[in-house]
RNA sequence: GGCCCCUUCGUCUAGUGGUCCAGGACGUCAGGUUCUCAUCCUGAAGAUCGCGGGUUCGACUCCCGCAGGGGUCACCA
């Protein structure tokens, strides 16, 4: 353990898509592997023929390589020690299986599956854990392929560190003979991983916490092979909605893709789930890639759960955005503008774009906040018969106003100094709040519940749109 | 049921014996910033630190017990 290059892997069975809690696990693992100047691996962990799901490896890279989280080893770019699919390295395993059996330390399970699963009624009636070796067989046939392989363990406690949760410790009562190698011929995690990470020089395996009880079978699966174990840290897992039990597909959790597809920017994604569960001890809340690669230390992750909190996802990215230069703005909301803002030209849209950029949590709220800016509205008589102000006016006054609005607007330049300059002088000539004059104007050249400051949004409106909008509002009262 | 892990404001968390009748952030509420929404600023409410015992001059911090929650006990990972 003396000063090896740090590598580190994240190992995902194609399964499905990855959520927040699957990506957290990726992610310190690639902090780790960066931070050290190591390298961080992709194996893809696929020996379960029957919950393999088609798409989900181009996903799975997919989603790893949108948040930025590179890898330097995996399936589909190679390095020195691939395969980096298990499937594809069934001799490494069989190699080392046999190596158990010469050994005495694996044997042939001679149990029909319906056996086995009688033992574990047994087991389950009496309210005891199952235990496999308390079956063993005395005279096990010779492994032929056709049975599973079990491991004949070597019961024993055991003590271990772990970088997140501490030092752990287990009684002998854990550890039991499990399936090695399955009679299809594939490893299982519990085999294919020990060694996969030994030859793939794993120095550190960062995982989720239901691995946390068999850790002790491993430790013992180790010792029978003959090699050095990689550093442990057991992740806590982020919980779902009911902040008990873990995130799961089941209940909904949300393919980290989706929130890329709502236009959340990856960075935030990198740094919120960096938060949920870590700190680096001061009042920072919000980190940089750089920082956290800088930062970042599995000793200071929390070792309880952490309740994913969606509140805390759209401030952090609104946070981002508010901070972003415009034209770095720009060029991530290119694929978030409604179907109408196509005609519009870049310049316009930037315009548009500058001012929503402090309202604007995540790009795919784009369309409903800037839809005034490029269609024309029908006229809403909801917005001013409910506001506070305007609904105890007569249709006339506000029809007078806003002629004399029509008036002083129609003489400017439509520069925004202009423009403010000239309402503020219809405020002293008309006598009225801004409460009352602004809100008559902006709901005529908007049709919006809500909008950026009026003498911006005058502005970038232009002066035709804005006086056509105003002449339809007036022939509507 | 056995074993293991966890437990500070609604949420994410700071805190490693005294500086904590517990700090920050999100959220909430109130006020301010020429109109709305948002931003920004100010302020407020919000945790007897799961409970009960110890140890100590002194405990959120150490020890013991309990409770609650979670994980696991697959030819799934």
């Amino acid at each position: 353990m003396e000063n090896k290059p740090v590598r580190t892997r994240f190992a995902p069975s194609p399964t499905g898509y990855l959520h927040v809690g699957g990506i957290r696990t990726a992610l310190f693992a690639w902090l780790v592997a960066r931070q050290a100047g190591g390298k961080f691996i992709l194996r893809f962990e696929d020996t379960d023929k029957k919950r393999e799901v088609a798409g989900a490896r181009e996903h799975l890279i997919l989603s790893l390589k949108s948040l930025g989280l590179t890898y330097d080893e995996g399936p589909d770019i190679g390095g020195p020690l691939g395969p980096y699919t298990q499937s594809e390295r069934l001799t490494h395993y069989q190699t080392w299986a046999e190596k158990l059996v010469a050994a005495g330390r694996a044997y042939a399970d001679p149990y029909t599956p319906e056996e086995v699963e009688a033992f574990r009624q047994e087991a389950r009636t009496k309210k005891q854990p199952f235990l496999f070796r308390n079956h063993r067989p005395e005279n096990p046939p010779a492994w032929d392929g056709t049975k599973p392989l079990r491991f004949k363990s070597d019961p024993k406690p055991y003590q271990w560190h772990d970088e997140v949760m501490g030092d752990l410790h287990s009684g002998p009562e854990v550890i039991d003979d499990f399936v090695l190698i399955k009679s299809d011929g594939y490893p299982t995690y519990n085999f294919a991983h020990v060694v996969d990470d030994y030859e793939m020089e794993i120095t550190h395996i960062i995982r989720g916490q239901e691995f946390i009880a068999s850790q002790p079978n491993y430790l013992n699966l180790y010792e029978a092979l003959e090699i050095e174990r990689p550093l442990i840290a057991t992740m806590p897992h982020i919980l779902g909605p009911d902040g008990k039990k873990k995130l799961s597909k089941r209940d909904g959790a949300k393919d980290v893709l989706d929130y890329l597809r709502d236009g959340f920017l990856p960075e935030t994604l990198i740094s919120f789930i960096a938060t949920l569960g870590w700190n680096d001890g001061t009042e920072q809340e919000i980190f940089s890639r750089e920082e956290l690669i800088e930062k970042f230390s599995l000793g200071r992750v929390q070792k309880s759960g952490a309740k994913f909190d969606e509140q805390r996802l759209l401030w952090m990215n609104g946070v981002r955005i508010r901070e972003m230069p415009l034209g770095d703005l720009y060029e991530h909301t290119k694929d978030f503008w409604q179907e109408e803002a196509e005609q519009s030209s870049d310049d316009y849209k930037k315009q548009v774009l500058s001012l929503v950029q402090e309202r604007l949590k995540y790009f795919g709220e784009l369309p409903q906040l800037t839809q005034f800016f490029f269609t024309d509205l029908p006229v809403n008589p909801e917005l001013w018969q409910t506001h506070k102000q305007l609904k105890k006016l007569e249709p006339s006054e506000i029809k007078s106003l806003l002629e004399q609005a029509k008036a002083t607007i129609a003489d400017s330049d439509f520069s925004t100094d202009d423009l403010t300059s000239r309402l503020n002088s219809l405020l002293e000539t008309t006598g009225q709040k801004p409460a009352v004059l602004f809100s008559i104007i902006r709901i005529a050249t908007t049709q919006a519940p809500a909008s950026p400051g009026l003498a911006d949004t005058l502005h970038v409106l232009g002066k035709e749109t804005s006086l056509r909008r105003i002449d339809a509002m007036l022939a509507a009262l």
